[in-house]
RNA sequence: GCGCCCGUAGCUCAGCUGGAUAGAGUGUCAGACUACGAAUCUGAAGGUCAAUGGUUCGACUCCAUUCGGGCGCACCA
């Protein structure tokens, strides 16, 4: 059990307690924040519930915490103290500690705490770029982040399902066979690309591997010959409708390699086409039409996402019968629901917006959020700027000018990469200055971290391997009035508690900064002269089995934490150049 | 015009559903290698949290207005 969880039932027990001895009514719903204090000295952690029930209870905040602290068991702590205008401060004694954090490998622990959240039946759409071109930059972040996301609501307990939704649907596929074609044709004959079309010179590469692999059907092969006699237009027609599939698949073929290689893994990539193919692209229309939520404008079909926040409404099916991609969205997102997912999180791209009334809507439209714990949630993923040098470097698939997720993948580390991107928040504008991230490699934080890791296993290497099995009530009292020890220990402990943080708000910049902070203790406990291991093995052989395993829990909790943001855990560096 | 994101130290950014003294990195300055790895550590300086008003026991956090910066507003996907 976390501490805090052990902590929040005591003070939800005696909140409600308190309550009936006094014919006083909880706040619907109540359940008691507990914090952890500004420093250690304050105790392990506070609770504001005296203060978040003063309202409720019309009475002094301070008054409401002395009858909690009076109705609270004593026996797990050292200390309950009344601070400021009304905050509870607990210490929990050794005995207590070792009790409720009883685990001897930090797994065990995270997967024994499972059963303090409820486990959601999730399904987390992120990356989902359009399989047109190669990703960019910002289909680089939303890999990270969203991979990293998933792996964290996983260790918390939740049942996962990562996916992948490809447009293989619509005009931009048109498009992108025509741009094929075109650059068939261009082989043998000088004629313009035109405008509209894809011109980046990827499509040339893809184009020519095709060939060489024999994909292109005979019939529509050029030579010199057939040149002159040639119907272009017709020709075009055809070729783009053949070109498409095989480029949408040779692009999305790379996009995986890319992904890959990237650390970043999906359960399934779901295609736009099948919807077509399949009916539930029309049906879905049908059922919205049938919850009485579509109208008919101009001989279109139009969602009437106006009810639920949306500026206008919005057209489903075009005046010539065709859906729109917002009707492909919403049977794609019908059949998520139809998959039995109560959490449906999709990761979207900056300029998507606007698209989310419209979606929530017509999701709401269908019934869904109408079972409790039923939620969608879209995050969107703000722009990424990336600057070379200082400057801004333009990014423009249609202009074939721009940075790539291989091209960046090529220039820095994974590791690096990967670290980078979840250091920030998805909703905050994000400045990647190739230069800087280059140049500053080696004081770059992900190395930092690791480094520590490192320092760990040369210790082992140096000291012996630590005691396979962790005691934490025996960690504790070794670490009673050593500032270093104790620190860190308590440090440690969180650890599950962020994991189930972030599994609720998908803050996941702070998985990074708790580990830059874990790596920051522990090079303080390592660095303190009274816990030199090496120095304690002949003298107090006990104290350093101990702090063995202190660094133990320590380098746990920090190659599983990398391990969450698909980081390596090295334990061993090696200095790339002599200065 | 409407909508979304952002404005915190010289620079890049954290600040956990409102909570105790606003924190890191980097840069600057001053120190520390006969030390399980100096890819390190210790310390100093650096802030009117864009501005104004409001909500309350309490605001960087919520609300309103203003000023800045970025992005989006299709019968495209």
């Amino acid at each position: 059990m976390t501490l805090r969880f052990f902590l929040r039932q005591i003070v939800a027990a005696v909140a409600e307690s308190v309550a009936k001895e006094t014919g006083l009514v909880l706040p619907d719903g109540f359940a008691p924040r507990i914090d952890y204090t500004p420093d250690l000295k304050f105790g392990h952690y506070a609770t504001p519930a005296a203060m978040e029930l003063a309202k409720a209870f019309r009475q002094n905040p301070r008054a409401i915490a002395e009858k909690l602290i009076a109705a609270i068991d004593g026996r797990a702590f050292s200390k309950i103290e009344l601070a400021g205008a009304g905050f509870i401060n607990f210490t929990l004694n050794q005995t207590a500690i070792g009790k409720v954090a009883a685990f001897a490998d930090l797994n065990a622990w995270l997967v024994s705490n499972e059963s303090e959240i409820h486990s959601d039946k999730v399904i987390f759409e992120y990356v989902s770029a359009n399989p047109t071109g190669p990703m960019n930059i910002v289909s680089a972040r939303a890999a990270s982040v969203g991979d990293s996301l998933t792996r964290i609501m996983k260790a918390a307990g939740h049942k996962v399902t990562r996916e992948y939704y490809v447009n293989d649907y619509g005009n931009q596929v048109e498009k992108l066979g025509l741009s094929f074609a075109y650059r068939y044709l261009q082989k043998f004959k000088a004629v313009t690309l035109p405008e509209d079309c894809y011109q980046g010179e990827y499509v040339i590469e893809y184009l020519d591997a095709m060939l060489d692999a024999g994909q292109v059907d005979n019939a529509l092969l050029l030579s010199a010959d057939k040149i002159a006699s040639l119907n272009e237009a017709e020709w075009l027609a055809q070729a783009s409708r053949v070109f498409a599939p095989l480029g949408v698949s040779a692009i999305l073929g790379e996009q995986q390699k890319d992904l890959k290689s990237f650390r970043t893994e999906f359960d399934r990539f779901f295609s736009e086409a099948s919807l077509h193919a399949s009916g539930a692209v029309l049906a879905a229309g049908d059922a919205l039409e049938k919850k009485g939520k579509v109208a008919v404008s101009d001989g279109a079909k139009v969602f009437l996402s106006k009810e639920y926040g949306d500026d206008k409404d919005r057209v489903i099916v075009r005046s010539d019968g065709r859906p729109t991609y917002l009707l492909a969205d919403i049977a794609y997102h019908a059949d998520k629901v139809a998959r039995g997912f109560n959490s449906i999180i999709d990761i979207w791209g900056p300029d998507h917006h606007g698209y989310i009334a419209r979606l929530s809507g017509a999701l709401k439209a269908l019934g869904f959020g109408e079972t409790p714990g039923q939620q969608f949630k879209v995050i969107i993923s703000q722009q990424v700027n990336l600057l070379e040098n200082g400057e801004p470097v333009v990014m423009s698939k249609r202009l074939g000018k721009f940075q790539t997720m291989r091209d960046l993948i090529q220039k820095i580390p994974v590791d690096v990469c990967r670290y980078f991107f979840v250091t920030r928040g998805l909703n905050t504008h994000l400045d990647f200055d190739l230069t800087l991230a280059l140049d500053q490699s080696k004081k770059n934080p992900v190395y930092y971290v690791q480094y520590a890791n490192a320092r760990i296993h040369s210790i082992f290497r140096e000291c012996g391997e630590p005691p396979g099995h962790i005691n934490i009530e025996h960690l504790a009292v070794s670490a009673a009035g050593q500032a270093e020890r104790e620190a860190l220990l308590f440090w440690l402990l969180r650890f599950p508690e962020l994991v189930q943080d972030i599994a609720r708000n998908y803050e996941i910049q702070r998985l990074p900064e708790y580990l830059y902070q874990t790596a920051t203790l522990f090079t303080s406990f390592y660095h303190a002269k009274n816990n030199r291991i090496k120095d304690l093995l002949a003298a107090n052989a006990g104290e350093a089995a101990l702090l063995l395993s202190l660094c133990n829990l320590t380098t746990q909790v920090i190659e599983t934490g990398l391990a969450l943001i698909g980081i390596t855990a090295v334990r061993e560096m090696h200095r790339e150049d002599a200065d």
